[in-house]
This record gives structure tokens, C-alpha cells and sequence, in this order.
DNA sequence: CTCTTTTTTACAATA
DNA sequence: TATTGTCCAAAAAGAG
């Protein structure tokens, strides 16, 4: 390829261009490239932004998950009420209880297919939020700054809010539990904001001097404490007030802040994330800076990487059991690794690091970058591309494929003649692979049908 | 160490 | 089917 070379040398100039622009950074200069930049419309499709945000140390690829805001602490009640007092201070049920309480999800993740798809923005999703009390409204994000309230159940309604286009990239996303209507934002356009979905104008809680050079990717919001945490481009961590007033900002990170979290049992925990290899942990009420910090842990690589090719995608927790989902490309250097697999979200054992299943859908091709649960743990919404998926359990499927096990099994088809095991496996992994190989055939019988 | 410049990447849009 | 360009990235390499 004698032309590569000069191809690359020429596709890199962009990004000088660009950086040159940074560091020069008047406003109107930007302006004047913003609106140059119109011809990019549809961009923003490659599934490059995808990002890790999982419990620390649990997944080893190219780019490392990071953060677990639920306090450690042991417990040794075994009764139901005791399990749920527990649950409900944010301890962790018992490894027996935890399993039992795993598998009823497991099985309705392993039946869920995509069930509603919503494709409302002419860029990639870049955030979603389901709505704290009705249980099929979501809020959705995308690249370039649009946002819907979106019923999945209803067609009828659809709230929108339009973005700035490029560079309006909405970051974070989360429902204000006061007025919930509104939801505050934290924007690569350098703005932290309370966005109306009733059509008032937005509310600016903060604004970067120079949203080139800093702009805001991570925020979350603690209600019973009435802060707001930001994370930026270069590592600064921010308070606020909710009502947007400064309360400290520090460069708590030497790189971007990835995430920032409140724990939701202990409103002053504040976990950070970020490219710097780092997660954090801080009592708000006594930052002063980064040795400050109540705990770090260190990872070996970036605790989230947005690189296109990168494996990295937003992982999420499960609201009720250990376990979590990943979008993932499929990777031949990944355990479990089978050729011309398809791509999937796995569903992770936090405990054990098994890939308990995988959700997968024909009609969803696209890489998963993505992953919210509903607050039952029953739906699933996630992003591909510039669609916003629902994975919702599909029932019929399972009933015929219960039928279709039935009717394999009366016709004599033996489970060693499913798969051809290549030596000895631990039984755990044939009893998936065998499990995985009856689905095969399963799916090629009912596509027969 | 910090700051700057070059290299990396596999997908999807385009031709 | 082959080619091109991403992307308000991030790692690696280079410079001081």
C-alpha cells in the first residue's frame, strides 16, 4: 500500500488544525469551524465513544472498567428481611442469597430481544436515563446535543429538545427529582445544564471559560445533599450547589475525569474516574485536593477509553444482583473467544467474572456502546449507533424453544452430538457450550419453520 | 517530570 | 465490492 502512508500523514493534519485552534482559542474562531463544519452531519455513526464504566479491576481489555460505589460491608443474616434491611443500606447480600437473587435475571436477559427501537437524532446516542417513577419513559442523549423524553410504549408522544449540532455531545444525563420534567446535563459544549422538557429555556448552572479547552464529561446529582459533581476534559473535578453555585473546583485527576458518582446511600462518597488510570474516592465536604483522596485505586490502563477500535464500551450494574452488561466487539484475544461470533452485550458475574449470557438480536447488528437497566432489572435500554434499543424478555421465544428442547429430546438427539468437546472442560463451561450449541440449532430449526 | 507531536484503529459512509 | 475518513481520542513517542 504505497499510498497509505500519505494518506495517514494527510488525515492527521485535521486534528492539528484543530488542536492549533484550541490552543490559539478565540470564540469566534470556533464558531467559524463549528459552522464549517456542517458537511459532517452524519458523522457521528462510528461506534467510537463507546466507555467503561463497570466495578474496578472485574474486566481486563484494552481499556479498564472502573467504578463500584457500594460499600463493602459483611453481613451474616441469612432470613429475607434481614437480606433486604441489608440491601436497603447498601450491603451486600451473602454469596448463596446473591446467586439465588442472580438467577431469575439471568434467565430473562438471556430471553430478552430487542423489543422497541427509537432512531429520532441524525447522531450517535450518547447518553440515557430512565425516569425515576413512570417505568416506561426514558430520557435520551445524543452527540449532538438533542434530547427526547421517549415512551417506548406509547408513539404518539415524544418530547424533543434540540442540540447545538456538533460538539453539543450531551455527556451525562440525569432526571432532577424535584421537577420531572427537567434533567441536568453536562455537555462537551462546556455547559452544565437543567434542560426543560416542556419547552422552557434551559437553565446554565455552569459554563466553561473556554469549552474547547474544558468541557464536561461526567455529573452526577445527590438529591438529599442538593449537590451536583462535575468531571471535565483536563481533570478537574467540580461541586455545585443544585442551584449551580461553586462550592470547590480541583484538579483531581491528571487526566479527564471519566465519571464522577455519587454513592446513593452515603451522600458526601463521591467516586472519580479517569483516563489517568485512576479511580477515586472523596468526601465532598473536605476536598482540598488531590491528597485529598479517601482512597485510590490504581488500574494498569485508562478506566475508560473513547478511541474508535477500542474495546471499551459503558458498562452498567444491574439494580438488583451483581452483575453487570457490556457491549462488546467481538475480540479474538478475549477469553471464550468464538470465531465469527456476532456482537454482543454480555451479561458479567461481577463475583466471578463469568459471562453468564449474552443478549443478542438479529435485528441489532450494531455494536452495543451503551447499557441502562429499568429499576427492575427486567428491561434493558442501550445505545447503538443512533438507535436507542429496548430489551424486554420475549416469552414467545422461550416458549418455543422449550417445545423445540422437548421435541429434541423425544427424537433422540443426545447432547454430545450437539458439540464436539475438545478435551476436558470444567463442567460449568461445556453445560454453556452445550446450552450455547442447542440454541443454534434450535434458532436454525425455528428459522426453518 | 510536563508539554507537544505523531501514531494508532476498525468501522461505516461513500463511491 | 474498494476506498476514505473519523475523532472536540488516547497511546506512544519526542522535546524541553
Amino acid at each position: 500500500m504505497p499510498g497509505a502512508t500519505q494518506r495517514k500523514t494527510r488525515k492527521r493534519m485535521k486534528p492539528y488544525e484543530n488542536g492549533a485552534d484550541q490552543s490559539e482559542s478565540t470564540s469566534s474562531k470556533r464558531k467559524e469551524t463549528a459552522e464549517n463544519d456542517e458537511r459532517s452531519k452524519r458523522k457521528d455513526t462510528a461506534e467510537n465513544d463507546e466507555r467503561i464504566k463497570i466495578c474496578s479491576g472485574v474486566l481486563t481489555r484494552k481499556t479498564i472498567p472502573a467504578i463500584s460505589v457500594t460499600p463493602l460491608i459483611g453481613n451474616n443474616s441469612q432470613n429475607l428481611v434481614h437480606h433486604m434491611h441489608n440491601t436497603s443500606l447498601g450491603r451486600r447480600p451473602q454469596n448463596t442469597m446473591r446467586k439465588s437473587l442472580c438467577q431469575p435475571f439471568v434467565r430473562i436477559l438471556s430471553n430478552a430481544k430487542v423489543y422497541r427501537t427509537a432512531s429520532p437524532f441524525d447522531r450517535r446516542v450518547t447518553a440515557i436515563e430512565w425516569h425515576p417513577t413512570h417505568p416506561t419513559v426514558l430520557a435520551i442523549g445524543s452527540k449532538g446535543g438533542d434530547m427526547i423524553l421517549w415512551d417506548y410504549e406509547r408513539t404518539d408522544k415524544q418530547e424533543f429538545i434540540s442540540g447545538i449540532g456538533k460538539g453539543g455531545s450531551i455527556t451525562s444525563l440525569k432526571f432532577n427529582v424535584d421537577n420531572l420534567n427537567t434533567v441536568y446535563t453536562s455537555s462537551v459544549s462546556g455547559k452544565i445544564s437543567l434542560q426543560d422538557f416542556t419547552g422552557r429555556q434551559p437553565k446554565i448552572l455552569y459554563e466553561s471559560s473556554d469549552w474547547t479547552r474544558y468541557w464536561y464529561c461526567a455529573l452526577d446529582v445527590s438529591f438529599t445533599a442538593g449537590l451536583v459533581t462535575v468531571g471535565d476534559s483536563v481533570g478537574n473535578t467540580i461541586l455545585l450547589s443544585q442551584e449551580g453555585k461553586v462550592l470547590w473546583k480541583h484538579k483531581l485527576h491528571k487526566q479527564k475525569v471519566t465519571h464522577c458518582e455519587f454513592n446513593p446511600q452515603c451522600d458526601w462518597l463521591v467516586a472519580t474516574s479517569s483516563v489517568d488510570k485512576t479511580v477515586k474516592l472523596w468526601d465532598v465536604r473536605m476536598v482540598k485536593g488531590t491528597e485529598s483522596a479517601l482512597h485510590v485505586l490504581n488500574h494498569d490502563k485508562p478506566v475508560n477509553s473513547a478511541f474508535n477500535g477500542s474495546f471499551g464500551a459503558y458498562a452498567t450494574w444491574h439494580p438488583m444482583c451483581d452483575l453487570i452488561v457490556v457491549g462488546r466487539y467481538p475480540d479474538q484475544n478475549f477469553p471464550g473467544y468464538v470465531a465469527n461470533e456476532s456482537r454482543s452485550i454480555d451479561v458479567i458475574d461481577v463475583n466471578t467474572g463469568d459471562i453468564v449470557c449474552q443478549i443478542k438480536d438479529s435485528k441489532a447488528p450494531g455494536l452495543i456502546s451503551l447499557n441502562k437497566f429499568n429499576h427492575g432489572g427486567d428491561v434493558l435500554a442501550s445505545s447503538m449507533g443512533v438507535n436507542a434499543l429496548i430489551w424486554h424478555e420475549n416469552l414467545e421465544i422461550e416458549r418455543k424453544q422449550q417445545a423445540m428442547m422437548e421435541e429434541m429430546r423425544l427424537n433422540g438427539v443426545k447432547p454430545n452430538e450437539a458439540t464436539q468437546s475438545q478435551g476436558r472442560r470444567r463442567p460449568q463451561q461445556r453445560s454453556n457450550r452445550l446450552d450455547a450449541a442447542m440454541k443454534a440449532k434450535i434458532a436454525a430449526k425455528l428459522k426453518q419453520q
